[in-house]
DNA sequence: GATAAATACGAACGATCGTGCTATATTTAA
DNA sequence: TTAAATATAGCACGATCGTTCGTATTTATC
């Protein structure tokens, strides 16, 4: 049994659970500490503070994200096809959690709450839409995507969609949800596209 | 002096306020009373329970909203003029609270919070959605939609891209948010748009 | 096996939370 | 002018918040 050393990786994975449903600063030492089946005192000593607290919790879900999403879709080929892989392992990934996507919440909850917290989410979501632009480009050099496109534009585009995803299935349990997103993607490729042969429409392509 | 009758509208502006920076779950009667200068039991017995003051305060935002946003852009003519007039009205709308619109931060906070707040919420948002809905429609009746377009997509893809628009402005305070939203929305457009006389590519048209 | 370090606990702190109860002003109605 | 209604304040409650401190137990090092 490996159980000492483990335990504050556990209480940072309930944590975040909590986190995804009540909001990063709705994780009291409190609740945490009846989830876990501990003393308030001895979780406490894990972290030094509340706010150390929240941070590993951002900490670990960046990690997490960047081995269940990020890597693996940087694995697969450039172009389209890891944009795609990409979005479903987004949402993949916030499907695991019962609030849905940390940062999309988070990203809310500090837009107007300054502190270490705040600063620390904000650098990972640089780092995260920098990878997003970081994709764009690399569907241009696969010939994907057209060669003048605005890359940061195309982030911005793409975390709307998942944005408007994440509120629309996490709030309303809107079950056509994916199907919206979905449709919208495909549109949203269609506009960064390079043009087929002829001039005419296309139509959306699958997978 | 009609100050008496005015002062819970007054807690309840300044409520707002506070919900737009903190959430409406953090909105405390104790820093409420601070912040207007009475007392706790004093504010409390104007609304009996935390509860109504957040719904009083959903109830509050959710009519501003409607003065400022969509009467008056349900004046102007209908099809993208109003569509256009309705998306400036109510990104104003937002910039006048410091915490940006309540109902997408409000959105994101109650998507896994049960209660009488999601409940109000929930249905103030299907309304609204409603009415993304419907000021398609009218675009489609004005000539400016093109007839078999999905109205739900487009609330879909709207609401998106606001939510966009929202989480980069609040949170990064990005200068070049309005240029990347006001880019987006034309191209949302034009993918709605009836097609021009020839089959052309068309280019964003402005106001 | 002794020792030092890591880990956990119990109890308590001051602050604040939402919410009652009671009394006193203040406004409105008769 | 008086009675009723409304508005506000003061005080206290149990609960919970983040945090500290002293102590016991486990683990790792010599």
């Amino acid at each position: 049994m490996v159980k000492k050393r483990d335990t504050k990786t556990t209480i940072i994975k309930t944590g975040l659970e909590i986190a995804s449903q009540l909001g990063l600063e709705n994780v009291t030492i409190g609740n945490l500490a009846k989830e876990m089946q501990m003393s308030k005192s001895g979780l406490f000593a894990h972290f030094q503070s509340k706010e150390n607290l929240q941070i590993d919790i951002l900490q670990y879900a960046s990690e997490d994200f960047s081995h269940y999403v990020i890597i693996p879709a940087l694995k697969t080929e450039g172009g389209i096809p890891r944009i795609r892989n990409l979005v479903d392992r987004w949402i993949e990934w916030g499907d695991k959690l019962s609030g849905g996507c940390i940062f999309v919440s988070a990203g809310m909850e500090y837009s107007d709450r300054p502190g270490k917290v705040r600063e620390a989410l904000l650098q990972q979501q640089e780092e995260w839409i920098d990878c997003l632009r970081r994709i764009a480009q690399s569907a241009i050099k696969a010939g994907d995507f057209k060669k003048d496109i605005d890359c940061d534009q195309f982030a911005f585009d793409l975390y709307s969609l998942l944005l408007g995803f994440h509120y629309y299935y996490n709030l309303f349990n809107d079950k056509e949800t994916k199907k919206r997103q979905q449709s919208a993607f495909d549109r949203l490729l269609d506009n960064y596209r390079t043009i087929p042969k002829k001039g005419k429409r296309q139509l959306s392509s699958k997978t």
